[in-house]
DNA sequence: CTAATCAGGACTGGGTTTGTCCGGTTATCA
DNA sequence: TGATAACCGGACAAACCCAGTCCTGATTAG
C-alpha cells in the first residue's frame, strides 16, 4: 500500500549517489555506480532534470550534478518530481476534470486533509536524513543485488 | 502518486454511509444508496468486516454495522484494511525476503522514516474529520457518476 | 568537423488491480 | 419445520497502469 514507483526509488539513491562526487557525473558512470541498468538512470536523471533537482550539461565532456545540497531536498519534492503531485485519492489525480466538473462526487475534498497532513509529513523529511539512515559500508560497493544481473564479482 | 486503491474509497464512503442509519444495513442497500456496483461493496464490507472495522450479522434481516464511532476511526486503519500495510518503498513490501536476507540493498532501511511520519499523519486523522468535508447536500442523492454512466445532466 | 552527451518522445511486456460471479453457511420469519 | 434472505470465502477474467527499452534529434567540448 502506498506503493511509490520504482523509479522514486532509484531516484534517491541516484541523488545520494551524485552528492558523492563533485564534478559532473554521466549517467552511465551512475549506472555503473549503484547498479542500476542505464536507460532507466537517465530517464530518472531526465526527470530529475526537468524537475530543477539537478542541472545538466550538454555536450562532450557533460553530465549531471546537484542543484542544491541534500539537506534542502525534501523527499516530497523527490516524489512529486517523478510521480507527480502527491494525492492520495485516486479520484483526484488522474480524472480531475471528470469529477470536480460536475460537484457530484462524495469523494471530492475529502482527501484533501489527509493529503495535507501527508505533505507536511514529507516536506519535513529531507534526503540527508534517508542518506544517514543507510547502510554505512555497503552503500559505495558497487555490488548491489537489484536485479540480479549485474555480474559485478567478475569486476 | 501515493495512490492508494480505488477500493479504499469506496470504504470511506460506505463507513460514512454505514455511519448514516443505526440499524442494520445490508450490503445492497448502501449499494444502492451511494450509487457503487452492490458485489464490489460486498467486497469492500468483507474486508471491513475482516479487521473488525464493522461487525456483521448473519441470515435473514442481517446486515452490517459500525464497530466504533467515526470519530475512533483513524483513517490509517482503514488504508491498511483495505490495502495492507502501510509502507512506501517497493522493497519493503512485497519482496522483502529477498532484499533483507543479504544486508546489501541500499534502498532498506531508508524509507523507514518517511513510512513513520506518513503512518503518524494518517493516524491523527479520523473518519469523522473526513465526513466533515464532504459535500454537504450531494452526497445522498443516488446519481453518483462515478462510472462515467450515469446521464446527469438529464436529471 | 567529429565525438560524446543530454533531451524528448513513443512503444511494448509485465504486473497489479478491479469488478464479478459462484457455491456454501447461517439465521430469521411464516 | 421449511423457505427465504443475507453474509462468507474463494476464484476468475478483463482492464488498467507502469516499468523498462529504444530511437532520433539537439548541443557542446576537443
Amino acid at each position: 500500500m502506498l506503493r511509490l514507483s520504482k523509479l522514486t526509488d532509484y531516484a534517491v539513491v541516484v541523488l545520494v549517489r551524485l552528492d558523492a562526487g563533485t564534478e559532473v557525473q554521466t549517467s552511465p558512470g551512475i549506472a555503473a555506480a549503484i547498479g542500476i541498468p542505464e536507460p532507466t538512470v537517465a530517464k530518472v536523471l531526465k526527470s530529475l532534470s526537468a524537475s530543477g533537482l539537478v542541472t545538466s550539461q550538454r555536450g562532450a565532456r557533460g553530465g549531471y550534478r546537484l542543484a542544491r545540497v541534500l539537506e534542502d531536498i525534501p523527499v516530497g519534492e523527490v516524489i512529486t518530481a517523478m510521480d507527480g503531485p502527491i494525492t492520495l485519492a485516486a479520484c483526484v489525480e488522474g480524472s480531475a476534470s471528470e469529477c470536480e466538473s460536475r460537484g457530484l462526487c462524495p469523494v471530492r475534498g475529502r482527501w484533501d486533509p489527509v493529503n495535507d497532513a501527508i505533505q507536511r509529513a514529507l516536506s519535513a523529511i529531507t534526503l540527508a536524513d534517508m542518506r544517514a539512515t543507510a547502510i554505512p559500508a555497503a552503500f559505495r560497493v558497487p555490488t548491489i543485488s537489484h536485479l540480479g544481473s549485474a555480474d559485478v564479482s567478475r569486476a
